[in-house]
DNA sequence: TTGAGATATTTAGCTACGCTAACTAACATA
DNA sequence: TATGTTAGTTAGCGTAGCTAAATATCTCAA
């Protein structure tokens, strides 16, 4: 057999492996690179990530948006106190069940999250501008499956 | 205007930034089901990233390897470290300048990334497999672009 | 009604990853 | 030879993930 590029692809082209593995590949460039454009926005992914659930979906118990996020309890908790510390989002006691701690965002987290996402995104954004409407369009088609595939 | 799902959606739905917001969320998402997997493999994502581009792509210095997988160089110096400890790739000196270091797979990194890689993208690869032929191409299609977008 | 278990969250402590700053070693060159 | 540059390591910080254990509250059955 050939010596290296052969084995660079894994077996069959479009084996559920080879998808799975090229994807998982890509995600990890994708993000790594966005990492950069989340920190001029002064707050982090997962912290940005989670206010988003609040923003879009409204108020939520802890563990709620830890199942949402797929994190566990105590993780969230501190991205919770985090925000929290930052005006970004509020605690609302549960007043039939004083066990529960639901968040909402602020104004302010509001108001961050609509700009500071947008910067955030902005070099991928440009990036995206510059492909052709069928590439958009190819992508826009596949999130949905992506989204899938994270298992919601 | 209406009050929450009209700012649930930003702006015009194939809008670059549309495309670019959907895609980070999808991503930051994929990949967070996926560090599960990776955790049973016993080797986290980011060694076995640098790992794999030993195997698939050659031995290369620590400079390189920290460009393409887009860290800072102490962070890939930190990740050869600990793949060097566990037996997964040596240092090899470069004899015509002895700052540099070179390091590659050793075999045992060979055949962990070749069954880790399987065992850790398999329950991805299953879910991609409950796809339709056309989906799965869907996303075929789509993950060159989203290298690009990674900026390689 | 009280006592045992279940549930929601926090606290504490660990590992790992990312970064910058500062250091060492080796090379290149004026 | 001295000066500056380049490759890599070390040190130290912040954040994110985890588990285990503590705290507070609720539920329910004896």
């Amino acid at each position: 057999m050939p010596p290296r590029q052969a084995t660079a692809q894994p077996p069959v082209a479009g084996s559920p492996e080879a998808v799975a593995d090229r994807l998982h590949s890509a995600a990890i460039h994708l993000l790594r690179r966005l990492r950069r454009e989340d920190d001029a926005s002064g707050i982090s992914a997962p912290r940005l990530s989670a206010l988003s659930v609040l923003v879009f979906g409204g108020p939520r118990t802890i563990g709620e948006l830890a199942k949402v996020e797929q994190v566990r309890v105590p993780t969230m908790s501190r991205l919770v106190a985090a925000l929290e510390a930052g005006g970004l989002l509020r605690r609302v006691p549960d007043a039939s069940d004083r066990r529960v701690v639901r968040v909402e965002a602020t104004a302010a987290g509001h108001a961050l999250l609509h700009a500071g996402q947008r910067r955030r995104v902005a070099a991928l954004a440009a990036d995206v501008a510059r492909l052709t409407a069928r590439e958009r369009q190819a992508i826009v088609k596949v999130v949905p499956l992506l989204e899938k595939l994270a298992g919601r």
